[in-house]
DNA sequence: CGCCTCATGTTGTCATGTCAACACGTCTCG
DNA sequence: CGAGACGTGTTGACATGACAACATGAGGCG
């Protein structure tokens, strides 16, 4: 067949709609409460879970599944807010997280944890949960 | 509690990547074979679907779930581009679709039946594609 | 008519994202 | 050592998206 069916349709309007609105709702409480964007405090947790506060730009941008232009424009922005700081290390650029940055890292995460709940999470069928985390993983990497 | 658990995180990392994923593979099947954005598509299939072919700028914004500021900067592009048209109508504008519209469109719609098919509804297991559905639904407009 | 209000678009500014071209090390191999 | 090849980042140009300020015209009401 050479168009989609209805059923089909409103699947690619659904998925299109909540990508959407879930990522804009939780963005918004975060920035509200803390004045970070959402790349903003994906890239700050990653330093500290992943790194302890310091990760070659090499390994975060894998990590977020980043181009390295991308990587390096966030940061560049980042970084003129005080966030985090960016010194060369053999062959590369080691990314740390400043004071500032932890700090609003920390403030964030409750608030994160709480839109997740509300937005996302909280809205699944509770049993289903773990089977929609497998079908979401093999959407973007296929076993 | 405060922050999510090791199963919330998952969820939440999935649910991110797979949207942006499934979104960026999609867009550049329809980029590659007709030179449309997904927001291109997006307009032009509704100017044919909804309107015949012409709808008032207002009726669009409703439709695409947009501010009025995100289309008009979306159409003075779409326009240098030869895609469509504008026109006074009335308090308020007329959009048009152009003749290439109308023919770059019916050139992408089985590209992106085809690109739906193979990231996001091939990708799903057939039987839940129904319950899916409604649970996307369900999280940008809940009942 | 004359003024006000509201709906509708437009514009400017900035953040974000994509892509291609470039810069700069390190490493290998002669 | 020295010339490339490669890995790693940076930069510039442009598309996209969010938001606020402004322009404009239609309607309502004195």
């Amino acid at each position: 067949m050479d168009l989609l069916t209805a059923e089909e349709t409103r699947l690619w309007h659904a998925w299109k709609r909540a990508s959407e609105t879930v990522r804009a709702r939780i963005a918004e409480d975060i920035n509200a409460a803390t004045g970070l964007s959402d790349p903003d405090f994906g890239i700050l947790t990653r330093l500290i879970d992943l790194g302890g506060g310091t990760l070659r730009q090499n390994e975060l941008a894998a990590s977020m599944g980043w181009h390295r232009s991308r990587l390096s424009h966030q940061l560049t922005r980042m970084e003129q807010r005080g966030l985090l700081t960016r010194s060369p290390a053999g062959g590369g650029v080691n990314v740390t997280i400043s004071q500032r940055g932890q700090g609003v890292t920390a403030a964030a995460r409750p608030v994160h944890a709480a839109a997740v709940r509300r937005h996302l999470s909280g809205m699944l069928p509770p049993g289903d949960i773990h089977k929609i985390t497998a079908i979401l993983e093999n959407l973007y990497d296929p076993a």
